[in-house]
DNA sequence: ATGTCGTTGTAGCGTCGCTTCATGGATCTC
DNA sequence: GAGATCCATGAAGCGACGCTACAACGACAT
């Protein structure tokens, strides 16, 4: 029973296919077939079955990615093992972030691990979908990751994934700063009554704020643009093109944009790290994460 | 990292030498030192160091054989998850057992797993010294030992092995049909003053009773033959050569020979099932196991 | 019906690991 | 103390395994 064939199982239940996994393990298709093929005749019975023109995972399938799990982090536990008796953690860890996070946590987190010695960063901002971010992990160690606050969690998480939470960003109003709520300490749902708002695409818990806004008008608030990046979405609120909401420490370097805590409702989204539960294994892994935790705390408690 | 070099190391530690893990790893030396300087490599220290011609395991050498040993049982469940899902069990299961244990336990074990059908037996019978039945466990699955009651445990107890209690015999004293004695129930050590004894050389509690004897008549009993084999010590004790003890259920069958219990002082020995901890996870093992544990079971409670 | 996508076979090639043989120490024996 | 012996390690050669490249097959979409 070969470890590479046991990681690529993983790779072909995570990533949905055969080709998909092949990406990732950069290797062919063809290659990860055999291994595939080598693993179920070793195990005596079939791991995969073709459902259409993909293929998908049968319960033994299943069962023996679960324990291949288990397997990788008694392997990377021995790699520790023996790295305790190294005088310094050496190695590269490769970490992603989607924008925002990037630009709030990677410079502090570069510093910090340089500051350590022997460890080299590969970093890489990774702009994807909700669902995508777990299938990150198995190309990259690190992933930093956003969710609504109070969403659900991720798929796997526990068993094959790690989550450690960093930080949790309240969501504040960005409005320009000749605004005419501008100069308040903070605002109610009542007061956006009318305003229009820029939303960005996916999954952020704007809805919380929109919905107790519509509560108070008694008509859906407008949403006129929806924009992904928050420096546009910051560049578009200073020009006077409607209000948004931001996560606190994120926004906010824009001159003409001010953020104003949003009483009466709780928005926000959490920040957290995932990890394959194998990767988390790694001493390197851990100093970098320890130093990644402790960055993100300059900005709040995880809780 | 190699999952048999790991296996390498592991049996490098048990049999104490690269010549000796070789012999049980059916290569030849010079590989094993191939795939222990592989191995060292990848962790990047040094795992052996010379000592005289021979070489033992650093520290970091024994830590990744510790974890090594959690890998393999992590492979072993991930073959018993697969194994779920085959309708029967099957393979091939090595048995060994020493001398007295073989002949009272593997008939029945034979006939048990050959009505479960698809498991085929391999049994041998291995008369070694206590401190090496631990060392056996890397050539075969399953084996039986025997240590004196209230004796020390075996190395590596619960950790890199598993012990499987199967059955506790009392010593019991062998005569002669014609002896003196042959017709009490019982007897106590003040009965066995002056008695000429027969004794085996290795590692029974045969001295506690010897002890008592000693107390009850001031004087040290008189030892005449050191026979290991329960066969000659009963053809030697019908023929009127001395007395002997003996494990309850394993001898008795010479028509020449009564056994009588001995009452006053403890004295018996544990029968036990040693496994590696990875070979313990097994299905096919594990059948084999509880057939074993059953037929122990009509000789008495393992307690 | 044709094109495309995704998986699975086959041939060829490189690489890795094992065996054989030879070398270097260290211990034991006489 | 010198030779013999045992043990571990290195170098050369060979075989096997796994990968890539290419082709074939089935399924879905247009």
């Amino acid at each position: 029973m070969d470890l590479r064939a046991l990681e690529t199982l993983r790779a072909v239940r995570t990533q949905g296919g055969v080709s998909a996994a092949a990406t990732v393990l950069h290797l062919t298709p063809s290659a990860v077939s055999q291994q595939l093929a080598a693993l179920s005749r070793d195990a005596g019975v079939p791991l995969t079955e073709r459902i259409g023109r993909g293929l998908r995972l049968t319960a033994a399938g299943e069962a023996l990615a679960d324990a291949a799990v288990d397997v990788a982090v008694a392997v990377e536990r021995a790699r520790a093992a023996c790295a305790v008796f190294l005088d310094r953690p050496e190695g590269t860890v490769s970490v992603s972030a989607f924008q925002s996070g990037a630009q709030l946590l990677l410079p502090g987190l570069l510093t910090r691990v340089a500051a350590l010695g022997g460890i080299t960063l590969e970093c890489s901002d990774e702009d994807v979908a909700q669902s995508e971010f777990a299938g990150l992990t198995d190309r990259v160690d690190v992933v930093v990751a956003h969710r609504p606050d109070g969403g659900a969690g991720w798929p796997g998480e526990g068993s094959r994934l790690r989550v450690v939470p960093l930080l949790r960003e309240p969501l504040d109003l960005a409005v320009a700063a000749d605004h005419q709520l501008a100069d308040r300490d903070a605002v109610r749902p009542e007061d956006l009554v009318g305003e229009e708002w820029i939303a960005v695409r996916q999954g952020f818990p704007v809805a919380a704020v929109l919905d107790a806004v519509a509560a108070a008008s008694g008509s859906p608030p407008r949403i006129t643009q929806r924009i992904n990046d928050f420096s546009v979405v910051e560049a578009l609120v200073a020009a006077g093109h409607g209000v948004s909401l931001l996560p606190r420490h994120t926004g906010g370097t824009h001159p003409g944009v001010r953020l104003l805590p949003v009483r009466g409702v709780r928005a926000g989204r959490r920040v957290e790290a995932l990890l394959r539960a194998d990767v988390a294994e790694r001493v390197v892994v851990r100093r970098v994460l320890d130093e990644l935790v402790a960055e993100a705390g300059r900005f709040g408690s995880p809780a």
